[in-house]
DNA sequence: TTAAATGCAAAAAATTTGCAGACGT
DNA sequence: ACGTCTGCAAATTTTTTGCATTTAA
């Protein structure tokens, strides 16, 4: 997919079929473990090695084009970086969604407070998504 | 210290040497990653072993006693479990301090955005801590 | 007394590294 | 053509496990 080059040309590392494969796994299921994004990407492309898709986590994180999202009680998950925005985390089925919540007034307090100079935010809400709920 | 035994106590685990000395170390350090904590209590009782603190870790997590602080970019680190608060992490010199931030509203959104039933949240902000702000 | 905890060594799991050949630009 | 990337195997690092012995209650 054309898109998917052309993001990742910005960046100043090689296009690889590889590389194509974790960024159009990512953009399908949003958050993926490095073991969950070996195994789907086998599948369409059985010869790719596990250290392949390590390598290229690191390298597309330097450049700042995916990023880690750790998550209580689970392996971090990976996805495409995007607006900032938080996440919600089913402690049942154990899947993630993103939120876009307002920090300001909570990021202002924090700095106040801490005299620190924020400049990141990481949110993660941890409950029952509605169809655990349901059942 | 009396004070860690007594709530050592409290959960089902027996008191151990080993189990205080954890306790007293995060009471001291408040976040500490496993290695560290190790390094440290070798010191005071060289003959713990790496094992015994990975497994007494995971036995007072399960009790709720102590705490998993996942920060972006480092080790977890862990902390003894008291009322909920957010952190703030120093990307320069890694520094984890707690903060008390009220996220009654934004939860309150993000349940009525993601209709999840929330029931914890981790904020951790990154930044620049006073003293290395000033070097 | 007895069930649980310790420490050790070994096993398993997770991540990184080195390198020869392949590939993107 | 050049420098980067891949895949493999080996090396590290991190975490867990089994077991004989010790220890807390």
């Amino acid at each position: 997919m054309q898109k998917y080059e052309n993001l990742l040309r910005e960046s100043k590392i090689k296009v690889t079929p590889q590389r194509l494969a974790i960024v159009e796994e990512l953009d399908g299921h949003v958050h993926m473990s490095i073991e969950e994004l070996y195994e789907a990407i086998k599948k369409k492309f059985p010869s790719i090695s596990l250290a392949t898709v390590y390598k290229n986590i690191n390298a597309m994180m330097e450049q700042g084009f995916i990023q880690e999202v750790k998550v209580p009680g689970q392996k971090s998950k990976y996805e495409l970086t995007k607006k900032p925005h938080s996440h919600v985390v089913c402690e049942s089925c154990g899947k993630v969604e993103d939120i876009d919540l307002d920090l300001e007034k909570v990021t202002h307090r924090a700095a106040n407070l801490s005299h620190y100079e924020i400049k990141e935010k990481a949110l993660v809400l941890t409950g029952i998504c509605p169809s655990c709920k349901a059942s």
